[in-house]
DNA sequence: GATGAATGAGAGTTCATTCAT
DNA sequence: TATGAATGAACTCTCATTCAT
């Protein structure tokens, strides 16, 4: 957490740090980004680093906290926008195609949610992905519950396993297309343009078929 | 690839190098693994290392393809001993309930199989995630596509897309019970001896609705 | 070139870091020299030389470029001190002498030229060789055109033949009478005292008589 | 020196390992050259390299003293060659062009000749310089003794100053065709094609008028 | 509160040389 | 005589963290 000089800052000093790490982290992932050049790109002594946060880790895990956050604001706003009358299915689609977009477009979202998906020191893996899957689940578990409700889904649908398969399923959307050798099935990293569409609507059949009412 | 003097070293002398490496590897993966401790918890000198390997890259090839060869034979063999007489899910509910239980008794197997999957360089990921889901893909294929073939997986079920699930899900189970935080649904990390079971035969439930004759 | 923090050091860290690598570097070179070496002799932790200097190139061109500076400096003061009013050779030979003799009180600055000239990795060969003949040629070509439009030189005289001679001649007169086997003519390597003086005075008088007027 | 075990050897073994050698030397230097690489590419064992030689000091040092000697054989063949008729100076020029010719086409003699001449350590460079010395002397005093006697070299010319000279003019007129930065002024290093015979004709008409008769 | 110089352990890698076989 | 595995010191360079100013 960060210590109290963090919250009496500046507005633009915090800016400065905080899109700096973003930068590093985000390109060298958490063992590999370097405080040295987080500093310097943020024009902030190195020292200073450690009077706003306890440690490496601290700055990281608050980094974490800020993207996980700006990421659920946005699919929640883009839940809120979208229209479920055509079903929930259809309306799943949207979301996660608007999910695969905005990974598309947000770098800097997308290497801290790989950097949270690849850490290896297994304490702060537990830590960082706690959180999380945390965030996940209380924007989709409402969900699911919702379309079992409206008999969206089937009444006697294993909801918690639905849920368990997005929670592997969703950061795979978000990093396989930019990492080659992770997904060989789908192609979720070929460089065809419709390809990210194409692997979401063929895995949303499946969900269907398997949590859907029968057709 | 090792030089050939590794090939031509004493047994023993080979293990106590895999032996450190992986204890290493294992615990702070492919980035993090320091070749100094190898080394020395190997017994051996550090430039020996580089008598037997090119580099730190070609060492941890070299622990990955033995510890996915391993895996890979053990479930092979598993393979061909289960009965799938009863059908395919049944079966396969055997099948991942061995995988569960393999890689709780397999200590090394379980770390190398962490590293391959949370190693945060971008190139070494690509390259080492590609070779192990070759080797997954080169056993699943052809199980789903006879399970298809025979009818127990229904006619139209995206076989492609059952690939892509698993290759999430099964180093999901092979990890997940022992990272607590990863899967906070099914509650793989929970404590409680069956819980790993229980999660398998419901997470198998959601493949039959999905791909399985509609009963 | 040097980092802001070196300039802001206090002048005695300073010296105890050129000293330290003039040392080591004159004695070794520049590919043969220990950063480990410079540190532990000048007192100083090894990261620190790389808060001060980029590299080790980076330290070795500054402690050239200073050599070099220093070198310049004391000649071009002679130059201007000793009298040219008997013509241009006997000035010359002054000046000859006054270079050996400063070689010869100067281990620092012999050592950087032997160095410099002895550098085996080509790159760094070429670059700091020319840096080296840039600063003889400024001082040495206005001379010799001065010595022509005065009527010193012959008006027909091949100036620049003359320089290219000089900038084998001057280091070698400043680093045969310390390197038995690199002058086995004119011995200046030998333990006579007037030797060198001797040496220079016939190289003079070779330059007299291939570019002098005719007598 | 070579042990007696070297002498003994297989003419094969000692060219394999001599052209090893040369090749290393040559590309890396004494200090830069690797055993190792010397090893394998002569397909000789690290070890019988110091059954051969004492040390890599050992083997540099033979390895210059064949050098020289061929160097210094195709030399001699060509003064015999040459035609002396026309004066000593014309038949000095078709020397030194041809000297240069021969290192622009002899890769290895070359790299041997800068070796030695960049030799950083102090005691092996006197060494190695010592015996390239003198060969160039053995070749080139006598030549000048006998121009002096026939005439074409004034009777007050100082030979021994024009030795000392050309033991630096030699080596220069070798190797800074191949390193920039080495010749400012006279332009070996230029790309162009007669660049170098054109700094051979000047240097030789600064020697015809320090030493020739006055025309 | 901010600074940034200092630290020193540690990284991967190379190397000449030794010596048991 | 030939081999090649073993060695370990040495190399340059990076880093998170401390602390005096």
């Amino acid at each position: 957490m960060p210590t109290a000089t963090w919250e009496r800052l500046p507005e633009s000093r915090r800016r400065a740090v905080l899109t700096a790490a973003e930068a590093e982290f985000g390109a060298r992932g958490f063992s590999g980004g370097s405080l040295n050049v987080i500093a310097r790109n943020a024009g902030v002594a190195k020292g200073s680093l450690f009077q706003y946060f306890t440690d490496k880790a601290d700055l990281y895990a608050h980094l974490s906290e800020l993207a996980s956050r700006r990421i659920r604001a946005h699919m929640e706003e883009f839940i809120a926008r979208v229209s479920w009358a055509e079903g929930f299915f259809p309306a799943y689609t949207e979301l996660l195609l608007e999910w695969v977009e905005y990974f598309r477009t947000h770098e800097i979202e997308r290497a801290v949610t790989a950097a949270v998906n690849l850490e290896p020191d297994p304490a702060a893996r537990a830590a960082v992905r706690g959180v999380a899957n945390r965030h996940y689940l209380e924007v989709l578990r409402p969900m699911l519950q919702h379309a079992q409700a409206t008999g969206d889904l089937r009444a006697d649908a294993d909801v918690e396993a639905f849920l368990a398969l997005l929670l592997l399923v969703l950061p795979h959307l978000a990093l396989a297309p930019y990492s080659p050798g992770l997904d060989p099935v789908l192609g979720l990293a070929a460089d065809v343009p419709d390809q990210p569409a194409a692997a979401v609507r063929r895995l949303v059949a499946v969900f269907d078929a398997a949590f859907g009412q029968r057709h």
